[in-house]
RNA sequence: GGGCCUGUAGCUCAGCUAGGCAGAGCAUCUGGCUUUUAACCAGGUGGCCAAGGGUUCGAAUCCCUUCAGGCCCGCCA
């Protein structure tokens, strides 16, 4: 069974209405983790539903989490935000209504990519609608039981004053800088670091925050959460995991949602990624470069539990290879690999979409590689695709869409990842190389020799050969020859594949010039 | 110190959440294609499933112990 199923029915008897959350700060740029994170809940709340469960899926902005710090890509003014709510600060590109509406619109767009719909919920409306209130009131008529749970699970110290509670100055807006003197129902008094003194009446709304330790099991209670998962730095002993079941169980007499705790992703070679040492890649990136089913079967294909490492050089043709091969198994168009496991799951798992009838149709990522090197336009690379035969005459405009997107993915992963070796560039004009005597013949070989074979890859590569050998050089010495005039370089794709890719008088032109 | 994960072919890993023949890819070897773009096709070699113990008719799989490696433990996925 697979891992979404297996928890699915677990979760399934343990509540008439389930409500599975995500919880991710938009206080910088999404990576590849947060992606985790949604689309386990998401593959949990697909199986739900599919046994016939009732469940909904919510995302939870903390859009009024503090800043934290100036992150490297932030400009130095953040200095004087860190320490106010990531809602109420200004948007780094100015087009945003805050710094957090600036990164929650980027990852919604990339949850929408991936097939993802959560409904969303911001912790700054919240506060700001009351939604919170009794959570703080009984939070602050519990701040002792609070204070011993946390200290003793978490084994660290509290001030002698602390409240779980965060008050906002009034004066400079951090949640950080402000200390209780005193908590009188319903008004705590607060001295701040900036120099300004007050008094929070508690019962007005956005006054200040929840800590996170309390701000999460609340949460769980406010919006009846019965599963999410969380990054295994959570999970760890004394963890806010762990104050969280006891405080949501013993203050707010709510039971501790069910939950899976996922392993990082590690980029290959570099290990784990880390925003601030600059390992980190995108979920944009990630997005740009690996079609969306794809990103999904890399997720669904392995237990939460175990780390994933993610290539994003050759081994992201390797994983596109992998999805399509698990497509025609999964279409009965090739036979199945004993051993591959849950493969229906999984791939059905792995579509943002709705799941296809039949295969969708296929052009290997590798030789879109290629492709997308010679065309420009979608135009140019469909017809090299039909003359070719790659292409059938006729294409369902779903298919031809399904292949466009491949064909952006690929052109990405050119521009942004791709290993050298397999970049090129058709050259325009004759690359000004100076060719030897041989290699002029050679060419003009070709070129006179071309119009006499219909413009296949086969038919190329034998024709190079023969040549070749008619004037004793090494194929490898005809081969040059050939990459030198098209590419200026001395080496390129699979030769009789991708001249076949070209116009066949743009060749014979190319080699006439540059054996003359 | 605490927690989690991993250990299966030379390498990268499936298979462990239903206990029932040990599986892929790469590499290597053989054969084929005058064939290079990580070449391709057909076939073969290759494993005491980290070690030890337990449960069982039967264990890579479940339980216990040990060893080795990785990651996490202010905030972070």
């Amino acid at each position: 069974m697979h891992w979404a199923d297996v928890l699915a029915k677990k979760l399934a008897p343990k509540a008439d209405h389930h409500v599975l959350a995500t919880g991710i700060t938009p206080s910088g740029p999404i990576h590849i983790g947060n992606m985790r994170e949604v689309l386990t809940t998401d593959a949990v709340y697909r199986s739900l539903i599919k046994q016939g469960a009732d469940a909904e899926f919510i995302y939870i902005a903390d859009d009024y989490d503090h800043l934290r710090k100036v992150y490297p890509y932030l400009p130095k003014t953040y200095e004087q935000y860190v320490g106010q709510p990531i809602s109420e600060i200004p948007c780094p590109c100015e087009k945003h209504d805050s710094y957090a509406d600036h990164y929650l619109f980027a990852f919604l767009d990339s949850l929408e990519e991936i097939g993802v719909e959560p409904r969303v919920y911001r912790a700054s409306e919240m506060y700001k609608t009351g939604v919170y209130r009794l959570a703080i009131e009984t939070a602050l008529e519990h701040t002792e039981d609070i204070k011993e749970i946390i200290e003793r699970v978490s084994k660290r110290s509290l001030p002698k004053h602390w409240l779980p509670f965060n008050v906002k100055c009034e004066q400079c807006n951090r949640l950080t800088t402000t200390k209780p003197e005193l908590y009188e129902y319903p008004f705590i008094e607060y001295s701040c670091e900036c120099g300004h003194s007050g008094k929070c009446d508690i019962r007005k709304d956005g006054v200040g925050k929840l800590p996170w330790r309390v701000d999460w099991p609340a949460r769980w209670k406010n919006l009846k959460v019965t599963f999410e998962p969380f990054g295994k730095d959570l999970g760890t002993t004394g963890g806010a995991r762990e104050t969280g079941e006891e405080i949501v169980e013993k203050i707010y007499d709510y039971s501790a949602p069910e939950f899976t705790m996922y392993e990082f992703i590690l980029l290959k070679g570099k290990g784990a990624m880390h925003s601030s040492k600059g390992t980190a890649l995108s979920a944009n990136d990630m997005l740009q470069m690996t079609p969306p089913e794809v990103l999904r079967f890399l997720m669904m294909k392995n237990q939460p539990a175990k780390h994933i490492t993610f290539d994003p050089g050759f081994g992201l043709l390797n994983l596109v290879d992998e999805y399509d091969q698990a497509e025609r198994m999964y279409f009965g168009e090739e036979e199945r690999i004993k051993g591959w496991k849950d493969l229906d799951a999984i791939y059905e798992l792995s579509q943002p979409g709705t799941i296809p009838t039949s295969l969708p149709y296929q052009i290997p990522f590798r030789h879109l590689v290629t492709v997308v090197q010679i065309g420009e336009s979608w135009e140019d690379i469909k017809n090299i695709l039909y003359r070719t035969g790659q292409l059938p005459d006729t294409i369902s405009t779903k298919d031809e869409k399904h292949l466009q997107k491949r064909k952006d993915h690929a052109e990405y992963w050119l521009n942004h990842f791709a290993p050298k070796a397999v970049r090129f560039t058709v050259q325009k004009k004759l690359p000004k190389i100076d060719f030897s005597d041989e290699e002029k013949k050679v060419l003009q070989e070709i070129a006179s020799s071309a119009d006499t074979i219909s413009w296949t890859a086969e038919n190329i590569h034998n024709l190079i050969y023969s040549i070749a050998e008619n004037q004793s050089l090494s194929p490898k010495k005809a081969f040059t020859a050939v990459y030198k005039a098209i590419l200026g370089e001395k080496r390129g794709p699979r030769a009789g594949f991708f001249l076949s890719n070209l116009d066949q008088s743009f060749v014979i032109k190319r080699f006439s010039e540059a054996s003359s």
